[in-house]
DNA sequence: CTACCATCCTGGTTGC
DNA sequence: TGCAACCAGGATGGTA
């Protein structure tokens, strides 16, 4: 399930094991995920020390010695697991196995295989194809109302698919935008340039709200797995209106309750009454 | 610029 | 119970 909290998540989880660490062995099981792994990807990895993993949007970075950087994304169903039991048999959908020098083994699974690696030069990741034109991170200083008006500023396109542009601000998913609005006030079907003022200092504070709640529900589980199950955390059980169509707004006591439709491809949930 | 669609995959859920 | 249709947290690229 990862949007950017659970990204940030596991990036919690994978840092204290990994940083400092030399990635011993190295497993591809397969020789591609959504895109090929790079040329003789496991073995280029292995021996290498880590020196520090971080996020960026909903990308996982893992930055090498020797100036290589391991890029990451989930993509709709991956995950990673540190130590399952010991010995125990790979799922198939365990793509990439690596264990470091300190005998912990990490598995990448991605039954969709819709995620992503690379392995790119340190000093030009951010000119990487697929992170040179993300937007910025909602959680950096200065995501305030007056900044993210400027970024819907001339957007004909609707509040929810300017959130869910990847370009316009980076990590948020179908989720935490559902969850964003709702909070925010604001109908997901609002053309987007009508946010400034008073509502974009609304949603700006929603959004980062929204996503630091769901970090600290996804921090407290980390444990010996970094994610388990497809269910991260304890947030899914504070969702406001995602996946809730016909449940009661917890706001309000409208008719009908939390509606569903489709938006860009995807569903949007919200609660009309609530929700300008 | 914008809306809409298909596409890459598998698996869980729903409905007949 | 069996099976098919549908749906899913992402992202891109094409078309109108």
């Amino acid at each position: 399930m990862p949007e950017l909290p659970e990204v940030e998540t596991i990036v919690r989880g994978l840092a204290p094991r990994l940083e400092g660490r030399v990635l011993a062995s190295v497993r591809a099981q397969r020789a591609d995920l959504r895109f090929p792994f790079p040329k003789d990807f496991a073995q280029r990895l292995e021996g290498r020390r880590v020196v520090r993993v971080t996020r960026r949007a909903k990308y996982i970075l893992v930055y090498l010695d020797g100036s290589e950087v391991l890029l990451c994304h989930l993509g709709m169903s991956g995950r990673i697991s540190v130590a399952p039991e010991a010995g125990a048999a790979l799922d198939p959908h365990d793509h990439v196995v690596v264990v470091t020098d300190a005998g912990e083994q990490i598995r990448f699974n991605d039954a969709r295989r819709f995620g992503m690696m690379d392995l790119i030069d340190e000093a030009r990741v951010f000119e990487h194809r697929l992170l040179r034109n993300l937007g910025p991170e909602p959680l950096d200083e200065g995501f305030d109302g007056q900044f993210l008006a400027r970024l819907l500023a001339d957007r004909r396109t609707s509040l929810k698919a300017a959130l869910l542009d990847q370009q316009i601000v980076a990590g948020m998913g179908n989720i935490y935008v559902c969850e964003s609005l709702f909070f925010a006030g604001l109908s997901p079907r609002r053309r987007a340039y009508t946010v400034r003022g008073s509502r974009a200092v609304r949603l700006a504070l929603a959004v980062r709200e929204v996503l630091l709640r769901a970090i600290d529900a996804g921090g407290s589980t980390i444990r010996n797995h970094v994610q388990a199950s497809g269910e991260l955390g304890y947030f899914q059980h504070q969702w406001a209106v995602y996946d809730r169509e016909g449940r009661p707004c917890p706001n309000c006591r409208c008719e009908r309750g939390i509606r569903r439709f489709v938006q860009a491809g995807r569903s949007t949930f919200y609660c009309p009454s609530r929700q300008r």
